[in-house]
DNA sequence: TAGTATACTGAATAGTCATTCATTTTATTA
DNA sequence: TAATAAAATGAATGACTATTCAGTATACTA
């Protein structure tokens, strides 16, 4: 498998991807048309991919490195967990926010099969979960959260409140910022319903 | 376009895909396959539907149905916000963690499109989230929940964690009942994080 | 029972695209 | 500069499948 040292092409066929498959979908976007906007022949993505649905998969690793990486310093820039939760949510709205081509990949085109889900929820989205229900853990030792919670419960919660978010702002076509939505996110995680 | 009067065949045709589709997933799942599950002929399919992604659609049609319909007469059997709410976490995670296939479908292979899943949220999901809101806006009423929420903010964030906990449900392969989560849900939505 | 409408069948069609690989271009080495 | 290796090309292949429709079977009517 023949490959330019530098990472160039490769990232060069992954950014056309994001464009080619949030504008089309996965299923309606053809390696040509990936091949076509990066500039490549086709028969060149497969000597940076296995096949077209790796695109995908490392579309994805790219995406979520940045969420673990980005989370894990956000984190530790704060002393307690209400500070490391607003750090978190703003993070993850923020990531997602910035770039609505990969949001629509990430919330929509990478949820595609059974399959596919399953290997993310293991691998990356597993440790994103566990940052969070570290916060949450570190919470209840110092006493500011509740004590009957479960962390792991608890990030999962957290997360889906979180991607909710994310699906809805992708799927409106109003221009809101989805980070404007931080504030109540948090106030509600933190809150909840009643008075 | 023929078909025989009562539903039989119609329904006979979307249980065959409800199968199908959450064994192999939508795209690998042919309709020739889903007509040999039926017991009918390839072209039968077509006499009951224009093409295969309308039977995708006609299935999350009669899988959201439910959850609107049941979800109305279970608050209607309530007074209490609160009390409601707890009725329709019951509700959700019940009917979803009451047929694994039909779960797999909603939570994940429903979701196959950006134009598919505007549709979807535009529709039916709307009615849902609106049932949802209702009830948030009546215990701002009542005193019982906090005044400074915005009951279509929170019908959101508490469709996000349903549905977190749903798609973790079908993602897991313990067999947990997934409505041995609802006290949990219900807590974490009322009372949030904090102490 | 003959005639007509309705329902169903399944083989053939028509188009799509991921992937391969023989060939060409570019880079590296001696 | 010649020889060799590494990268890249893109036309051709081969496999797949949604959809159609001419024909058959079943139900209904008079």
């Amino acid at each position: 498998m023949a490959r330019n040292s530098d990472g160039t092409k490769r990232t060069a066929i992954l950014d056309a991807a994001v464009v080619e498959i949030a504008r089309h979908g996965y299923h309606q976007t053809t390696v040509a048309m990936i091949a076509r906007r990066a500039g490549v022949a086709d028969g060149t993505i497969y000597l940076y991919f296995r096949n077209k649905e790796e695109i995908l998969f490392s579309l994805f690793e790219r995406a979520m490195g940045r969420f673990i990486s980005e989370g894990r310093s956000q984190v530790d820039q704060e002393t307690t967990a209400i500070e490391k939760l607003r750090r978190i949510v703003e993070l993850h709205l923020t990531l997602v926010g910035k770039d609505r081509d990969l949001a629509i990949i990430s919330q929509v085109e990478l949820r595609h099969s059974l399959h596919f889900m399953d290997q993310l929820s293991r691998s990356q989205v597993g440790e994103y979960l566990a940052i969070i229900s570290q916060v949450v853990a570190q919470g209840m030792e110092e006493g500011s959260f509740r004590k009957d919670l479960d962390p792991i419960f608890a990030s999962k919660a957290i997360f889906g409140v979180l991607d909710e978010m994310a699906t809805d702002w992708v799927l409106s076509h109003r221009n809101k910022r989805l980070e404007s939505q931080a504030k109540a996110v948090t106030d509600f995680l933190l809150g909840g319903l009643s008075v």
